[in-house]
DNA sequence: CAAATAGTGTCTTTGAGACATTATGCG
DNA sequence: CGCATAATGTCTCAAAGACACTATTTG
């Protein structure tokens, strides 16, 4: 608190004592949660080992606006806490879970984005071990349900132009749970020239997704594929001991592409988990040696 | 547009016709905007090269809160535009610039960040090249002017617990213009065990940075740092054309560690630069081929 | 032994780091 | 020629990619 003193002689305390929030239109601010999870798919072969899914956490929606469509959890941040305080919040209000990986994606904030009124999502990025998470989240009557994940691009088409490009690529957002499937194309745009670079994203067409969420889930899938190559975040997903095999599945249904055995071992065995004697007993094949997470300080 | 009814027997349009918006508190939005450039430093040596300097532009405050103290350039969205266009806006208001680039950081939402009322602030990076600007920044009254940024890790602490580990870190960020010294340090306290990850970040001390744009400046820091070894973001802080050891330094003065020519030309130089016949003409040493911007369309 | 998975050995290729060497302009 | 910078050559070392080989378990 300084004690200089404004144009209308006031000190800083004089003023903060009487100031007046002024009548301006503002923004509801809600937070939209990308919560992953890689979870188990039941094998039909006797004794081959189970393959991981990327799921996402969907919340049917009960009313207007996009009645009975498929929403991300979340809810508008209240007074008195921060979006990532009302995202720990929701998160335990709509999974049950507290002590999650949770980080801050991008807020979106086209004005349009609610046909309702000005709202802004703050969107977060979860991730949760997926053995630690009921089937049926959700304590209260909203129908929440797991959706296994697929992202691809369809088309990409480059137009160079004198001073630069465009480039435009539409990417597919499959969504699928059961007999339930929701699609939608994102189209991204970039145009670069010699004044400047221009982003814009597009919902093509969507399928049963409400909102803008098929792009937020978009944004947050590219930002784990980015940054599961350079950090440990992948090891939320797993449980706490974890067989090298797991983390692997966990990689690729996170990057879309088989990796080979060895140098994953090495890179992430050595580097991110420290193991220990445990051994799992299984069925039919040699059993393998259980990781755990290693604390990296740096 | 769906043509489901909901509970009350209304269809999607209806329920928009009659949407009254409820009169929940709502906090105000800003952007803030970090708005980077490398300037020529000049030298007193007769003939040497230039070297550059990392620059963020800041307007003194002229109004309670932080009466006099240094702030970053921004204001608040308005109805109708999108926190992008808002930092457009204001970019050109405040600087003249259009066509910059520009990119969301984060947003900060504690509630007491704005010692007056409830206002998140999201934050944007943005890049200029120098020659472009005029130093005296600011059509109006507004005092702008270019900052010096260092920032450097001053101290770290790690605290192993039982499942985990508490690792403090103190960052000292100083911005210098001429007489002018402003600096505050920046606590990054990171706390990991086996339920989960929390990360806080504090302003210890601060002297002359208004609100806590100390700890957004840093955060831009870290993402331009991040980003400038994977992507060609640097290159928005070079002119059109511009010399490979012009673009060595400014990698130099972002990363904070002088780089090996031979590497960095074939990394850089290689990949992201087009060489062009032109040259300049110097003194006292053997000319330079300039570079151009190479369009990567992947 | 067959099936299935666990775990390792090693060759190749790529690229970063480090340093030396050559080239070119000016006075 | 001397100074200063430009530009390239090349050796080393670390890590990723690719593939083959060995090791274990159950039935």
């Amino acid at each position: 608190m300084n004690e200089l003193i404004d144009k209308n002689g006031l000190t800083e305390e004089e003023y903060l004592a009487a100031y007046c929030p002024g009548d301006y239109v503002k923004p509801s601010v809600a937070v939209d949660m990308v919560i992953f999870s890689a979870a188990d798919q039941k094998m039909e072969n006797y004794r081959k080992l189970p393959q991981k899914e990327l799921k996402i956490l969907l919340i049917k929606r009960s009313g207007h606006p996009y009645l009975s469509c498929w929403a991300l959890p979340g809810g508008f941040v209240e007074p008195d806490e921060t979006t990532e305080e009302a995202a720990l919040r929701e998160l335990k209000e709509e999974t049950g879970v507290e002590n999650i990986y949770l980080e801050q994606l991008y807020t979106f904030s086209d004005p349009k984005r609610d046909p309702r009124t000005w709202v802004m999502s703050c969107s977060y990025l979860a991730l949760i071990d997926s053995s630690k998470v009921n089937v049926s989240a959700g304590d209260d009557a909203a129908l929440a349900s797991w959706f296994t994940v697929s992202l691809e691009m369809t088309a990409r088409n480059i137009d160079e132009h004198e001073n630069g490009f465009t480039r435009t690529t539409d990417y597919l957002l499959t969504l699928t749970d059961g007999d339930i499937t929701l699609s939608a194309t994102v189209r991204h745009i970039l145009d670069r020239n010699d004044t400047g670079t221009k982003n814009t994203y597009q919902i093509i067409n969507n399928n049963g997704i409400a909102f803008d969420h098929a792009r937020i889930i978009c944004y947050a899938l590219e930002r784990l594929r980015g940054k599961v190559q350079y950090t440990d975040i992948a090891l939320n997903l797993v449980p706490e001991y974890f067989t090298l095999t797991e983390l692997q599945q966990v990689y690729e249904i996170i990057l879309g592409t088989p990796l080979i055995k060895a140098p994953f071992r090495r890179k992430y065995g050595e580097l991110l988990a420290e193991s220990t004697e445990m051994q799992t007993s299984d069925a039919g094949h040699r059993p393998s040696r259980l990781f755990k997470r290693k604390w990296m300080t740096d």
